[in-house]
DNA sequence: TATTCTTGATTGAACGGTCATTCAATTTGA
DNA sequence: TCAAATTGAATGACCGTTCAATCAAGAATA
């Protein structure tokens, strides 16, 4: 039996690096299995497809993206605080996964996005059931969950793709004040 | 001599569909071409490339965005609302004009971003100068222009293009929450 | 131990389809 | 009559995918 899964991810990294770089479609799978140091035919022994191996490399990054988002226990905190808690641990994958978030962006922003995005929605039960509790305690203002999205997180991942490309240099102080703004913005006056 | 730029709008109208709707590798010329009611050479006569096509649908969206950001005559108004004004200004632009918006997002979120994006950079100077008298007044918080611009114009993009796809509702009222909500987390305590 | 056997891994040339672009020929309209 | 506009078939490049052939290494056999 010989080896496995070495070449695999392999070919994933090396896709990676390739795809973000240059965009899906102007990396052709001839270069990911050259980059990879190996045939281009052996890409179809392991994944089906380019787009298979697009979905496959998407679903470990969103795994462990989803892994590290809820980690520090935040359901222990209380109230603003755990939201914070969040908040930094995405912006915190951000910016020290820079590929791995090109990558979901430009797979969320592509046709792709429709075929697999709905696998990890119930991931985020816990916390839309945590967010109905503090609106119910008035600690979080009473706006649809898309929208209490885009003003937090949405802005979390801005600003990591900001820090990525070096337009900005975020240091401790300056993301303390984001968070406050965050958190400002969505807490009743 | 002929007509003229009927038949180079119908292409830049019907590029802009498909463009959006398949994405900028899926649209081929051809079939540009076959929507405009067009021969596929015409197209060479009026852009050089594919490229330039796109390029050119790029300025000219940028260029009618620019102008209606700035509508209403902000500059006369006083401190914050002079920002709401142009959030406003951008946020209806954005829903009123949902296969531009789209496109812009393809666009700057592609590699051809490069190429032409820093042709709009000065256009935002006045609007610069004015946040730099409102952070020594006091009345904006102190933040890079990049992380003011993720907590306000980020979150009105992010809002639209969630009302583009229907995934929320957005009435007056919410939007009137959404506007004091970016508002707050931009001002001073 | 030495020799097949077997099965998955691996190769890379070749196929087929797509598509941006070209251009010789034709049409249009002043 | 001329120049610009227009056509659409042809060209050539690129790229995803296939596949017949080869390889590697452990298992079975002698």
């Amino acid at each position: 039996m010989p080896k496995v899964i070495d070449k695999r991810t392999a070919i994933l990294n090396n896709a990676l690096d390739l795809l973000v770089e240059n965009g899906f479609h102007n990396t052709p799978m001839s270069s990911i299995s050259k980059e990879a140091g190996v045939s281009a035919g052996i890409i179809y022994h392991y994944f089906d497809s380019k787009e298979a191996l697009i979905l496959e490399l998407y679903r470990e990054i969103k795994t462990k993206f989803m892994a590290l988002l809820f980690a520090g226990e935040p359901h222990k905190l209380e109230s603003i605080e755990a939201m914070a808690q969040i908040w930094l641990n995405a912006y915190h994958f951000y910016v020290s996964h820079p590929k791995e978030t090109l990558f979901l962006e430009q797979f969320e922003n592509s046709p792709y996005a429709k075929m697999c995005v709905h696998e990890f929605e119930d991931k985020f039960k816990p916390i839309l059931e945590w967010i109905e509790v503090q609106m119910n305690n008035g600690k979080i203002l009473n706006l649809p969950f898309d929208v209490l999205n885009d003003l937090t997180f949405g802005v979390a991942l801005a600003l990591a793709k900001k820090q990525i490309a070096g337009t900005v240099q975020v240091d401790d102080a300056l993301l303390n004040q984001v968070v406050k703004a965050v958190q400002r913005s969505i807490q009743p006056e």
